[in-house]
DNA sequence: TATTGTTATACTCTATAACTATA
DNA sequence: TATAGTTATAGAGTATAACAATA
């Protein structure tokens, strides 16, 4: 008889250590880059969903608020974000990508040597596609 | 025409944020356990793979040896692990996983309320199909 | 009072460089 | 000399608690 528990308990024994490894690397692999991990991914998503206040993008990059402001700090002062104050409440201030930082993203994205991008081309086309197929599973798990 | 590069960094602009997101929810969900993800996930390679030295642990878990030492030594002062120098090269230790080391493994795995494997479980059948089958396509990015 | 964000502080994670012990 | 591991040091990432400004 099959123990339902006992088979999604193993299923995040695989899943963990495969995360855990697959992220360090691509973090390691971007020590001598401009812009860390962290303020890359930050930045792209301020990109790709539009403008936004600080405690929005904290929250859609699954940060704490204080976490979420040292990140802006440093695309602030690096020219890849800016801010202008939210007339409606001015506690907030509405983040928007920079031209610098827009060009800045669209180098990573056509960059060759981008390490994930290159990995990924010496994967199997069902191996890629395996992963494709999964990424909503994956970022239906970091919501919930 | 289809630009085989521009898929790939499309892949890797999706996997990226998805991985990086899903990581920083599973370390948040542990902070108020007993011991930190990285040593969960050393302990359990050390655990599943057997004995081996630190070099070996620290190859396995992709960190540099350094930071392997640091993981180690918090493990062996829990009493999780210990130490044998190797008859063979005096240089070397042999880790291994102690008795309490194992206990609290199989209490991870049981656990009904760890997060991961809580949360497994709200997803569909699809969905947590769709993640064992790129598990190993995940480990062979890491390893690449 | 409640909310938004920042500052202050501290801990974990991780790396590189330099060193020690052994081979 | 070369290798395995540790120590020293530093920076990135992240959190909680306390605070300031605004609503």
């Amino acid at each position: 008889m099959t123990d339902a528990h006992a088979e999604l308990a193993e299923l995040a024994t695989a899943l963990r250590p495969a995360l855990l490894r697959l992220t360090r690397v691509i973090r390691a692999q971007r020590a001598d880059m401009s812009i860390t991990l962290t303020k890359l991914s930050a930045l792209a998503t301020l990109y790709q969903r539009g403008p936004m206040s600080a405690g929005e993008l904290a929250a859609q990059e699954r940060v704490q608020p204080p976490s979420m402001t040292k990140v802006i700090a440093g695309l602030e002062a690096s020219g890849y974000v800016y801010r202008e104050t939210d007339p409606a409440d001015r506690r907030q201030s509405i983040l928007a990508v920079t031209q610098a930082g827009a060009d800045l993203l669209e180098e990573e994205r056509r960059s060759r040597d981008a390490w994930l991008t290159g990995h990924l081309g010496v994967l199997t086309p069902a191996e890629r596609n395996a992963i494709a197929a999964a990424i909503p599973a994956l970022a239906k798990l970091a919501d919930s």
